[in-house]
RNA sequence: GGGCGGUUAGCUCAGCGGUAGAGCGUCUCGUUUACACCGAGAGGGUCGGGGGUUCGAUCCCCUCACCGCCCA
């Protein structure tokens, strides 16, 4: 027997082991069979499941499900990334943890690797067993990692072949770096945070002791009517530090103040450099003095209007962040910190009389969004895809539809990034990742290869000798490999069935945060290389954030962790939260209450589950739906095709909340509250062939519950599907692998519909009345139907035994007339009447009637107005003010009867 | 500055041209042999403000306000 609570931490694992052990997790082979292909968002291999993992992956889930039991050939490709900044920085926090005192440095590149992979094997990819406690079912056995030999492969083809094509290639530019990893990052890994900063204003020194007269004073038109003779010009910085390495002074060229002056000379204090003032588009007029130093080799504007005007670049910082060993840094400044250098240039210019002022202000700063430090632009040879070549065959998917977006919003996001892509910078100045393939001859040319052989062979071909090659240092960013994944995956470069089969793949599901990172380049690589897109489909989830609407991190201390839920509340109820909540558009707040109410409906089916046990509604083979004479059993199958319907097209259209809530309203609201109440007298009444026939279809529809809801809560229903098989016949096989519901429309019985829902009615009617006039829940009442027609009169002797259970009746008739003082409400035409006579307080159900007639009334009222407008009647459809006059006339009748009882109570009163 | 999204019951959110919904919370009642992680009932909303389109607007359009996110 089904014992009196579900155990999820007894249970969950028990099924994660004999699904995973099954096979059903691996794509079946049937060639008939439809694929369908979902390839996860790699997780970092250094990562650990959070919230924002579990809602992306309960959704995977869900759809990998719903299609396995649809029958398709299923896989869901698991694995994780390298993440190649993440994992060096784990790794060195352990070494220089352990205390041996061993860096990466001390190590060496061979050594360090070693221990990352040691690394990696021991503890990498804990977040993988994680999502198994989630129920994720990947196809585990397939497991990949973005620096495995075949991805690896997939990676040198496929970075030669684009530096064959022109398409990657090695720049001078200016790049973010990270001085704390001392690598370039990419524009995506630059975090901009508004600090609080400081606004320097220095004057530079016209050259010569020249002189301009600036105005200081203007009329109400603007015009200047007061000026003072200035032998400098005025700018401001936030980042004084990177004054020595100006190049010159830019004003605008419609600046007025500046005219005279432009093309002179300053002398840059502290460098003792003379830079020329220079006219350009970039300075803001209006924005401070209106005067910009032009530091082209720190600054990504400044960089661009340097370019335009050939003016130099003066490299101030070393890989550290430290004030170059350069001949244009003084040498007082050389090796110093870049903010220790900032206070002491401040300090010497402010000495030199050359500090005009210090503002408080608000600026945008820059950080790397894994070391947390001051991003440096820095001028560096650094190797680029042209990702704005690529990006045209990615936009052409997406306009044409081959690839959907869904939410479709998000196309233009898409969009805006993929028309106006910068390159992409894909070297890294790191140990771990895979290395580029580029190897230099001794006069610094290069050689791309997909090996030191090849690298070679081109060399000595090239110089027409052997010479000594030296391999570039430098690794690849980790989302250049990600970008393959949903073919390299696949075994390309090899010519594998699963590529052949599974590419391209169904869906994509994931965040939006990452539309840049990796949907924007997956596209770009598939298409390039696969000639095909990667999905079909690319559906954005929210972000899951606190109860409060902010956005979780450990630094506020406001996450939720995933497998501390499950711990408290079932893998069940946090995935079934998660898809209730995953409204498209919107992000998720999340609370634990929340979590708790769907705890609390895996309990309520569980119970129904042990009724149904107990009831012997135990597992029958061969049930047809079309069998059942009993109208309660018509119209629960019925219920049942309908709900089937909604959670199939409401998971076919990514409607997750829907589907979820359209399975709570049946499980709960439906079979819980009404059917299974229903069927008690005829479980336990005389009547064996009724009785057999609504165990049976109360087994049935259960176990169309437990399909239907596997998706979102496969522990329970599988266990329950087990449980369940205990008695009668048996089990076939796993819920897992069953087929899912096909049932047709016409299993809606109407003549059961109506009659099911009229009772339903009137019990709900009786008992709203009854607590409305505070009549005692124990007390047993008799119920008079009044002038109802014949179908309704049958329909109450037929029902009565369960409409006086349910409605706690003494006894329930039809008749001619209500009793003087009875309370009395209307339904579907007839009068119902409780005679309370002197049960009830009179005035407090003249109240009541009151109360509902000037509800009725103001409902016709408006009614009356609409049919009474012509316009609404020759404009709206047909059905509508068809409708709308039915209304009218039943709230009449309603309104008469309940009028006619008042009058009656004040009468007798 | 550019772009996107949001504003609906106390809270969290669905709905999105034709009678305002759910969960949680609140209140009242209830030991009816599946379930108190329960049952029955109730209260609670001029759907952010203002215009417009329409026979009809929470829903479409414009505008304002406030909040959030992304990009400069």
């Amino acid at each position: 027997m089904i014992e009196t609570t579900f155990n999820p931490k007894e249970v969950e694992p028990r099924w994660s082991k004999a699904w995973e052990e099954s096979g059903a997790f691996q794509p079946k082979a049937d060639p008939k069979a439809d694929p369908f292909c979902i390839v996860i968002p790699p997780p970092n291999v250094t990562g650990s499941l959070h919230i924002g993992h579990a809602l992306n992956n309960t959704l995977q889930d869900v759809l990998v499900r719903f299609e396995r039991l649809r029958g398709k050939s299923v896989l869901w490709q698991p694995g994780t990334d390298h993440a190649g900044i993440a994992t060096q920085m784990v790794v060195e926090r352990r070494l220089a943890e352990a205390g041996a005192n061993e860096d990466r440095r001390s190590l060496g590149r061979e050594e360090f690797l070693k221990r990352v992979w040691a690394w990696k094997e021991e503890s990498g990819g804990t977040i993988l067993n994680q999502l198994r406690r989630l129920g994720a079912s990947c196809d585990w056995s397939r497991e990949r990692f973005t620096m495995d030999e075949g991805l690896s492969a997939a990676v040198l083809k496929v970075f030669v072949q684009l530096h064959r094509e022109g398409l990657i290639y090695k720049d001078k530019r200016l790049v973010n770096w990270d001085p704390h990893f001392e690598t370039a990052i990419s524009d995506l890994e630059v975090e901009n945070r508004e600090v609080n900063g400081h606004f320097w204003h220095f004057k530079y020194p016209l050259e010569n002791g020249e002189t301009y007269q600036y105005p200081i004073a203007h009329d109400g038109d603007g015009n200047p009517t007061e000026w003072e003779t200035r032998d400098y010009i005025a700018i401001a910085t936030t980042r004084p530090e990177t004054m020595l390495g100006d190049g010159a002074v830019a004003v605008h060229p419609s600046d007025q103040r500046y005219a005279g002056i432009v093309g002179k000379r300053v002398l840059l204090p502290l460098a003792d450099r003379y830079i020329p003032i220079i006219a350009d588009e970039y300075p803001d007029p209006t924005f401070g003095s209106g005067a910009v130093k032009i530091t082209g080799a720190h600054d990504f504007n400044d960089y661009k209007v340097a370019r335009s005007h050939n003016i130099p670049l003066y490299v101030l910082m070393d890989s550290k962040g430290r004030m170059a060993d350069a001949p244009h840094v003084p040498a007082k400044y050389r090796g110093l910190d870049r903010f220790e250098a900032r206070k002491q240039i401040v300090a010497d210019i402010e000495a030199l009389g050359l500090l005009d002022r210090v503002e408080d202000k608000k600026i945008m700063q820059p950080f790397g969004d894994r070391s947390n430090v001051v991003i440096e632009p820095m001028l560096t040879d650094q190797w680029y895809v042209n990702a704005a070549e690529l990006a045209k065959a990615a936009i052409q998917a997406v306009e044409t539809g081959k690839t959907t977006f869904v939410p479709e919003a998000w196309t233009k996001t898409y969009f805006q990034w993929m028309r106006n892509i910068e390159p992409w910078c894909i070297s890294r100045q790191l140990w771990w990742g895979h290395r580029i393939p580029a190897w230099y001859g001794p006069d610094g040319h290069v050689f791309v290869e997909d090996s030191a052989e090849s690298a070679k062979s081109a060399a000595r071909k090239h110089y027409g000798k052997e010479v000594a090659l030296r391999q570039d240092e430098d690794v690849l960013d980790t989302w250049f490999s990600s970008a393959l994944w949903p073919f390299s995956t696949l075994g390309w470069p090899e010519k594998t069935p699963e590529l052949k089969k599974f590419y391209p793949t169904s869906i994509l599901v994931t965040a939006h945060d990452i539309i840049f990172f990796w949907v924007a380049r997956m596209m770009m690589m598939g298409l390039h290389f696969m000639k095909e897109a990667p999905f079909h489909e690319v559906y954005i989830h929210a972000l899951v954030r606190d109860a409060k609407g902010q956005k979780m991190s450990k630094s506020k201390g406001n996450t939720m962790d995933p497998l501390e839920l499950i711990d408290k509340f079932g893998a069940d109820a946090l995935r079934f939260t998660l898809a209730a909540m995953a409204a498209q558009g919107r992000d998720i707040k999340l609370s634990e209450q929340r979590i708790e109410g769907y705890r609390n409906f895996g309990t309520k089916l569980w119970n129904a589950a042990r009724f149904a046990q107990m009831n012997e509604c135990a597992v029958w083979d061969q049930y047809d739906p079309r069998s059942p004479e009993q109208p309660v059993n018509k119209w629960i199958v019925g219920e049942t095709a309908k709900a089937a319907a909604a959670v199939t097209r409401e998971l076919e259209a990514r409607r997750f909340n829907e589907a979820a809530g359209a399975l709570y309203k049946f499980v709960w609201n439906v079979y819980c509250d009404w059917y299974l109440e229903l069927i008690k007298p005829l479980l336990n009444g005389e009547d064996e062939a009724a009785k057999l026939e609504t165990r049976r279809t109360a087994a049935w529809v259960l176990d169309q519950i437990l399909i239907l809801l596997h998706p979102f809560m496969p522990f329970i229903t599988e266990e329950l599907w087990t449980r369940l098989g205990e008695f009668g016949a048996k089990r076939n096989g796993m819920l897992i692998t069953e087929a899912w519901p096909d049932l047709s429309p016409d299993l809606i019985d109407e003549t059961a519909e109506a009659e099911i829902g009229w009772m339903v009615r009137l019990i709900e009617e009786t008992r709203s009345t009854r607590s409305e006039l505070n009549v005692p829940a124990g007390a047993k009442i008799p119920l008079l139907l009044i002038g109802a027609d014949e179908a309704a009169n049958e329909r109450l002797e037929r029902y009565q035994g369960l409409i006086d259970r349910l409605a706690r009746l003494e006894y329930s008739t039809s008749a001619d007339e209500a009793p003087a003082g009875s309370v009395t409400f209307v339904l579907n035409g007839a009068t119902v009447a409780l005679p309370l006579q002197g049960v009830v307080d009179l005035p407090a159900e003249s109240a009541r009637l009151a109360k509902e007639i000037a509800k009725l009334e103001g409902e016709i009222g408006k009614m009356d107005g609409k049919l009474g407008n012509a316009q609404f009647i020759s404009k709206a459809p047909e059905e509508v003010v068809e409708e709308l006059r039915e209304r009218r006339e039943e709230a009449g009748a309603s309104a008469a009867k309940l009028k006619h009882a008042l009058a009656q109570i004040k009468g007798a009163a």
